[in-house]
DNA sequence: GCGAGCTTTGGTAACGTTGCCGAAAACGTG
DNA sequence: CACGTTTTCGGCAACGTTACCAAAGCTCGC
């Protein structure tokens, strides 16, 4: 391995050049070679790889996408990386890239809607060959709908796009179904007041996963109660509060379901604060479900598994599918543990 | 926002020299407004950002990068994004590189070393700026010596190269201090006995808490004894195979100390399998120790704190730091929960 | 032994951007 | 108004790669 001398004596990356030089061949047999095409003759195939070798060279990759347009990237926009369901999204995604050997570009977004798009609008500028996005809530995202005629395949994920003039695919869960059988699990336990605790981000998700309860108490014959529907934010406190209160209404619940994952686990902190044991069924599985006391009861996405959906559907794009836009549901599985029974083993 | 028209009719992306054309500009003022460099007349400024505009122009950063040399990318690699430490790691990079407006381009690889230097090296060619790496055990990265001549500022995160020819930033937790103090807690409410499960999987972490552990030990003159140490997979069925073991000895271990979260984990699952209550410290805090029963007492690493201390020498390597390699050494917290507290509840 | 058809090869022109250079325009000064 | 200085501007080359083309070297059949 030896570096490039230069005048400063820093040494300089090999390009192309330097190995056709070294090789003693053309440039053109050099890029073939190097991409392998063939149509070279054997003993040149060896000096051009014994050059690599000996420089130590690799390809400049922005060169290469200058030239051919494709940059063997794909753009992943979430809104927070470690939130274990949005982790486990990239690395379904990330798998299926691997397989194509395609290079994953992570951003990660917060709520600011001005920030939001700054990030994704410079992810753009590297001509991805696709992006896929968990819209944050209330970004204006009209900008992709140039990107996309541009020819970018976009892929939604989670939850469609808010603007209307964006038509994508998408990937999303059977949020309604999760719920009502969330609803319906508790209900065959013996509950009849079942609360909802919705969480306050994420729109799309927490609306649907409403009206899934909705739809589920009304498959049962139970009455909609509003007292029992709260919108909160992901937090002990907050989840405490919410949990009093309802405990002094006249017909408390004996249940709650909550809509995704940082909710129920708000929830469990609540009711250690509160020393309650309502009934818990919780959209989302999480590690160390199976440990709390009961064992907590989940509607379980499977985010590698969403997350792999949608790499095959940008790919299936970017592979030259045309048409309609395509929309996967992926079905949830309830994951009984235990949390959901009645009676409270309490007082 | 217009497209630019092509012959077959698919909109083609507008470049500087249509911006050019349209404001009826040279290409380099075109250049000079949109890279932000001064000396352009304000009436050309105001023509220029029009067209801009108008035709939704957005820079290629490919061939800006081709020309600039700077690709504006830092590179992060790590094992396993889905573990909820490597993801946070990964935002405390990305909240830091967003600051400085670069993007992270996050590639997780396997154990797999191969497969590893293939991934590796696939980021390489897009002429990072910089690269942290979590580095997979074991991992052939002399490569990356290269690399490092060639301009590459490199930081190694949690482990330091395990090749001896490689000299990078570093940045790592303080293990044995943790591992001892996890020891010293203990050992201050009341054992005698204390195991230690240390993961099989990340040689150097792992390695070091289990040198914290005895060092822990000898401070209180306690024996060590290697019955009470096992090598283990995060993996519940192992650790449960492994208590049963160590319960059977003739002094048996009244508590454990464990030395990464996964395995924390798995020990809690073999303790609800076996009903077990052993006393247990763990390293690496996690999302709902305070849930568990007892909760679980942890040595906290900050890896949000981490990842923004890894960027932060990235980047003054980037900004031209030279001289020697640099090692920063956070501290770890004791997050005192309860479940160290000796005896245990049990009949 | 010679042209038709193949393979192999190197040269050259792009891809979209920026840095450099020199020309033109604007300005200030005596 | 002439001259020097500064500002503004467009043309051109280059970054490292690949697509295309034409030339050169083959093989093969007659």
């Amino acid at each position: 391995m030896e570096d490039v001398p230069t005048l400063d004596g820093a040494p300089r990356r090999a390009t192309m050049k330097d190995v056709a030089a070294r090789a003693g061949v053309g440039l053109s047999t050099v890029s073939r070679v190097v991409s392998g095409k063939g149509g070279v003759a054997p003993a040149k195939v060896r000096a051009v790889e014994r050059a690599v070798r000996e420089l130590d060279f690799s390809r400049n990759d922005f060169a290469h996408t200058l030239r051919t347009g494709s940059s063997a990237t794909i753009g992943m926009v979430v809104t927070n990386i470690s939130d274990p369901f949005f982790s486990a999204l990239i690395q379904g995604v990330e798998e299926r890239a691997r397989v194509r050997d395609l290079v994953v570009l992570v951003a990660s977004v917060t709520d600011d809607s001005a920030e939001a798009e700054r990030v994704i609008r410079r992810l753009l500028r590297r001509r991805l060959d696709g992006l896929i996005l968990v819209a944050p809530e209330g970004a204006d995202l009209r900008f992709l709908a140039g990107e996309q005629r541009a020819g970018t395949p976009i892929v939604f994920v989670d939850q469609p796009p808010t603007d209307d003039h964006l038509e994508t695919d998408l990937v999303v869960v059977d949020n309604e179904g999760g719920a009502a059988a969330a609803v319906r699990h508790l209900h065959s336990a013996g509950h009849r007041r079942i609360a909802c605790f919705a969480h306050a981000s994420g729109q799309y998700t927490s609306v649907r996963r409403e009206a899934g309860y909705y739809q589920g108490l009304k498959q049962l014959d139970l009455p909609g109660d509003r007292a029992l529907v709260v919108s909160i934010e992901d937090d002990v406190n907050a989840c405490a509060e919410a949990m009093l209160e309802q405990s002094r209404l006249a017909d408390p619940p004996t249940a709650i379901f909550s809509t995704n994952g940082r909710t129920t686990r708000a929830i469990l902190g609540a009711q250690r604060l509160l020393g309650s044991h309502l009934a818990l069924v919780g959209f989302d599985d999480f590690a160390l479900a199976e440990l709390m006391d009961p064992p907590t009861t989940t509607i379980a996405q499977d985010p590698i598994a969403i997350g792999a959906a949608a790499a095959d559907l940008l790919f299936s794009r970017i592979d030259g599918r045309v048409g309609p836009t395509q929309r996967i549901i992926l079905g949830t599985r309830l994951v009984e543990r235990g949390s959901g029974e009645l009676p409270p083993h309490h007082d």
